[in-house]
DNA sequence: GGGTTTAAAGCAATTATTTTGCGTTAGGAG
DNA sequence: CTCCTAACGCAAAATAATTGCTTTAAACCC
C-alpha cells in the first residue's frame, strides 16, 4: 500500500504529483480510456514511468486518486437561503457532473477502488458539506429534524445508486422529491 | 466493445466462458488481487491468454462480468410472510455478502465498470426481485403504497452508498430503519 | 547558512503482459 | 454430409511493469 498523500508536501514530490494528476486530466480528454497508459501519462507529466509505478502502484489506483480529487468540493457551496435550496444546488451540480460521460468515468474510477482511506475521505467531504448546510440552517433559525447521515442516506444514496446503475433515470424533479422526502423524514 | 454474453451458446464458446469464470472465482480465493493476471487465469482455465484478451478485452472488464454474475440472484428468495420481511431477508443477505472483504471486491469490480448494458442488467435483477416481493404482498392482500423504484431508491440506494463509502457503518438495525422508512414513505 | 540524512526520482536492464497475424478447430446452417 | 464462419490456439512482436542501482533535492540538525 502506498501513501500518495502529502509526502514531503513542499517540493519536488508535490510537483510530480501535480504534474501527473494534470497529465491524467489532460489525457482523459484526448485519448480513449483503453489507450490511457502509465507510460503515456508519465511522458506527458515529464517523469519516468517507474516514478508513477512506485508512487501509485497501478493505473487503477492512480485513476482512483485523480477521480477522488474531482469529488472533493473546491469552492464554498453557494448559500441559497434555505436548507432545501442548498441541498438541491449542491446535489444538483453533482448530478449534472456525474451523468455526463466523463463524469460516469470519474464515478466508476472512484467506486471501483477498494482503498478504504480514499473512500473514507470522499465520504467525509460529503459529510462536511451537509454539515455546513445544517449549520447555515441552524443559524437562520430553520427547524431541522434530521441528521447528516440520514440526509446522505436519502439524497446521496439514491443519487449515487441511480448514477451508477441507471444514469438515464435521474432528473432534477426526481432529485427534488428525494430532498423533500429526506427533509420530511424522521 | 465485445459481447461476452451467449455467443454461440451451446458449445465450445460456452465452455470457455464457464472455465474462465470458474478460474477467476477460484483464483480470487487463492491469490492477492494484484497478482491475479490474465495469463494466470487463462492457465487455470486451460485456454490461451489471447482467447481471454479477445473475448473480454482486459482484466477489468472480465472482473466486471464475473462480479455482475455474482450480483445476479441464483435462487428464488425466501417468502417470509410479509413485504417488510422479504425485503429485510433479501437486502440483509446482500448486505452481509458485500460487507465482507471479497464482497467489497465484487462490489468495486461491478461499480468500477462503465459497461451500461452490464449495469442495466444488475439494476433489472434488483427490480425483478422487488417486483416479486410486491406481487407476493399483493397476493397476500397487503396494502402497499410504494412502487419498485422508490423501494430501490430508499433501500438499495442507501445500502449501496454505505457499502461503498463506509462499509463499517451498516448494520441490521440500520437496514430495518431504511426498510421501515421506505414502506412508510409516499 | 552549510553539512548531513534520507525519501523520492531517474535510468537501464530484466521480466511479464498484451497485441497481432495466421493456421486450425468445432459449432451451426443448408 | 459438407460448407461456412466464429472462436480458439500458437508464436512472434510490441508494449508495459518491475527492479537494482545511482542521483537528486527536500528536510533536519547543528
Amino acid at each position: 500500500m502506498r501513501t500518495t498523500t502529502a509526502v514531503r508536501p513542499g517540493g519536488r514530490s508535490a510537483r510530480v504529483q501535480q504534474a501527473v494528476h494534470d497529465a491524467v486530466r489532460q489525457l482523459a480528454d484526448e485519448v480513449e480510456r483503453d489507450q490511457l497508459t502509465i507510460p503515456l501519462i508519465a511522458e506527458r507529466a515529464g517523469v519516468t514511468p517507474s516514478t508513477v509505478y512506485r508512487r501509485w502502484g497501478s493505473l487503477k489506483e492512480l485513476m482512483a486518486h485523480v477521480a477522488a480529487e474531482r469529488l472533493k468540493p473546491e469552492a464554498e457551496p453557494q448559500d441559497t437561503g434555505s436548507l432545501a435550496g442548498d441541498l438541491l444546488a449542491w446535489a444538483g451540480e453533482f448530478m449534472e457532473d456525474m451523468v455526463s460521460l466523463p463524469g460516469q468515468q470519474v464515478l466508476a474510477d472512484a467506486l471501483g477502488s477498494t482503498d478504504a482511506a480514499l473512500k473514507g475521505r470522499c465520504r467525509q467531504w460529503q459529510c462536511d458539506q451537509v454539515s455546513l448546510f445544517l449549520a447555515r440552517a441552524h443559524a437562520r433559525g430553520e427547524i431541522v429534524s434530521c441528521d447528516i447521515d440520514t440526509l446522505l442516506d436519502l439524497i446521496m444514496g439514491p443519487l449515487t445508486y441511480r448514477l451508477s446503475y441507471a444514469p438515464d433515470t435521474v432528473s432534477e424533479s426526481w432529485l427534488r422529491r428525494c430532498i423533500a422526502r429526506a427533509l420530511g423524514s424522521m
